[in-house]
DNA sequence: GCTGGCACTCGGTAGAATCGAGTGCCAGAT
DNA sequence: ATCTGGCACTCGATTCTACCGAGTGCCAGC
């Protein structure tokens, strides 16, 4: 069994980064009293807010070393520092407390997986709010993506004279439609039987995968059919990859105050499929929090992402994410994407029945799958 | 129930309102002026602007005037004028040229109605994009509500042994569908032979409909179409009431430069219901734009709302909808929602197949809509 | 190696001066 | 009557200056 990949915070190595105690607790200081303030942060405030009992001449000269080091800057002479994008790096390798959401925090999650009930779609969507709500960041959630499911029915209704519905429900509890549209009038009857052989040619397999479907004899039959498997190709073509739904985007106001910034990144998560990429990469790069340029995304160098998986029974079968500024609340922030991602996938995976027989998906399909990660690159679906 | 105040302004240019025309000549100047610079507007510029041939001395005064009777505001003494909400409805209800789409827009229209095909939602959520792109506001489409449409087929789906989705496709193509839980397994065939007692008995009738099903005899067969039943009626309660789409919310942004009302407005657009009851509210009340504080939402004081209905045989089925700051450029706004929403409308028509037996819908609760709408037109009217 | 002390920097704020777009009003022209 | 040119006036925006103070870097001494 796979398990979920231990997931670092960063992918590097901890012993290199490491640093003088004092500074680190420095560091740390200014890093959690700037995301408090959005100010720059002086070494008296430092003095006052860490641990470390030194006059503010040594915390002076520590920071001095640690902007040499990279970890700060001072936006101007004889501002105090605020931290670099290595600066928050180091803060969110180094957390003391990975994992504490505060009690009302607590219960909101409890009350919602409580309450939340029967419908994909709509826990997803619900989520995405949940998790802006706890962050005040705003927050993608991707949730599976349906070709890898079986079809468990598939059906053609008739709506009008001339035009049918394809209906496909998949295993993992999802529906995909599409219409079908006809130059002749087609009998209520015919769609039925279409559909029926439909069904029986398809139970069990994938959506994407090619179906044959022999010849009925009956040529209005046929041509039906042959529309619907037209329908099905577009199916796979377009429309968003996966399901996505951005909650909280008007969190981002007031993150920013340069209301361009505030555009441009909304601009952004207007553009689903970016934002899935965004966050599969990350994923992939076994990373947990991308700050600032760390996500090679140019538009976004002045936020932060933060992602968890969605795995149901050891495979990521989708994401969550949180964006903000790149000052945001990483515990917080960390935390609700675990602690959300986490159960959103059990909760998945529970409705779904673990028990469910995924029906062997037969050829290079599985294969795809059972290959261990390693070299899967611009794909999602990724960790071991 | 907010009565419809005054429905004075809206589209009664009965004498009251009506203005000399070369007041009224300024007034469009100093509108579109500012609609154009986001600036006071001086007499100056109106001289410049307006076709009126006078001295900016006279504009002056009959600015004065145009103030006194609530057309105009100065920001400040000895700034230039800016136009009052009802200084835009002046403009609206005024305007020469109702339906002027630029060449290049009603290119993007046609290319848009040419290419989108087959699904309802993806075109719903791809109209709100084009309307958005045509006019640099937030944009809304509502489409049809589905309690109106008759269930074509229903279906009970098993996803696992204790696990199944009730699927049902209606009249106009929409698909709702929800899980179904259970406390003990159920084998497939019972999954198949309640989904078949369903269909008999829903065929054709509303999704709100209460629906008697006879027993069956089995008792296990009984008790899931019992649960199916549960599950219908969580149908029915929760969810939006419609389909909505927003679209290009990040166009809000650059539309107003305080950052703190930028997130307002994005906070309510991410309300649906409300801006779903917004836009019913204002069609209701006969009008195709509500200005300011017009609509009565504090929230959106600075904001104005361009409407359009979505109609299908007549019958408003659901609306369309620009949200932008009260100077937004009226004329191209109320050309995009009035082209696209009646295209859409068609389309929508066109696809469900005009002959579609839709069953006289008694239970659409029209309360609202007690009085005939009759001679709703949008709040501009033609010149003459 | 830390600390207190000190001179220095420089962004932010406040006040004064200035600018200029725009106004209101009026006396005279049409 | 109505319009116009002229004029004094307003007041936001801009610039300049002064100044404050948070914060710094450095250093001599503990």
């Amino acid at each position: 069994m796979p398990t979920p990949p231990e997931r670092s915070r960063s992918g590097t190595r901890s012993g290199a980064a490491s640093l003088d105690p004092r500074k680190a607790a420095i560091l740390e200081a200014v890093v959690s009293e700037y995301i408090g303030s959005a100010q720059p942060v002086g070494s008296q405030h430092v003095a006052e807010a860490s641990g470390v009992n030194v006059s503010t001449a040594t915390i002076r000269s520590e920071m001095v070393a640690l902007e040499h080091e990279g970890y700060l800057i001072q936006p101007h002479t004889s501002a105090g520092r605020i931290p670099t994008d290595k600066g928050y790096r180091f803060f969110v390798d180094h957390l003391a407390d990975p994992g504490a959401l505060g009690p009302p925090e607590r219960q909101k999650v409890r009350r919602f997986f409580d309450q939340v009930h029967g419908e994909m779609e709509e826990m997803l969507e619900r989520a995405s709010g949940l998790l802006s709500d706890l962050t005040s960041c705003a927050s993608v959630v991707v949730g599976p993506s349906h070709d890898s499911a079986a079809v468990r029915s598939s059906q053609l209704v008739g709506l009008g004279p001339r035009l049918g519905l394809l209906v496909l429900v998949l295993a993992d509890g999802a529906v995909e439609k599409r219409t079908v549209e006809f130059d002749e009038d087609v009998p209520e009857d015919v769609w039925a039987g279409a559909s029926a052989h439909l069904q029986a040619a398809w139970q069990g397999r994938l959506v994407v995968e090619p179906v044959h479907l022999a010849g009925t004899g009956d040529v209005l039959t046929d041509r039906v059919l042959a529309a619907a498997m037209g329908a099905r190709a577009a199916l796979g073509r377009d429309g968003e990859p996966d399901q996505v739904f951005v909650g909280g985007p008007s969190r981002l106001a007031d993150a920013f105050d340069a209301v361009e910034t505030v555009r441009s990144v909304l601009a952004i998560l207007e553009q689903q499929l970016v934002v899935v990429t965004l966050l599969k990469d990350v994923l992939d790069r076994g990373l947990s929090v991308a700050i600032g340029a760390e996500h090679g995304f140019e538009p976004l160098a002045s936020c932060a992402v933060v992602v968890a998986p969605l795995s149901v029974e050891g495979r990521e079968v989708g994401a969550v994410g949180l964006l903000g500024p790149t000052r945001m609340n990483y515990p917080r922030a960390l935390a609700a994407a675990h602690v959300v991602g986490e159960r959103l996938g059990e909760r998945i995976g529970g409705t779904l029945g673990v028990g469910t027989d995924r029906p062997d998906p037969p050829t290079r399909r599985t294969e795809r799958r059972a290959t261990v990660p390693g070299d899967r690159r611009g794909g999602r679906r990724g960790g071991s």
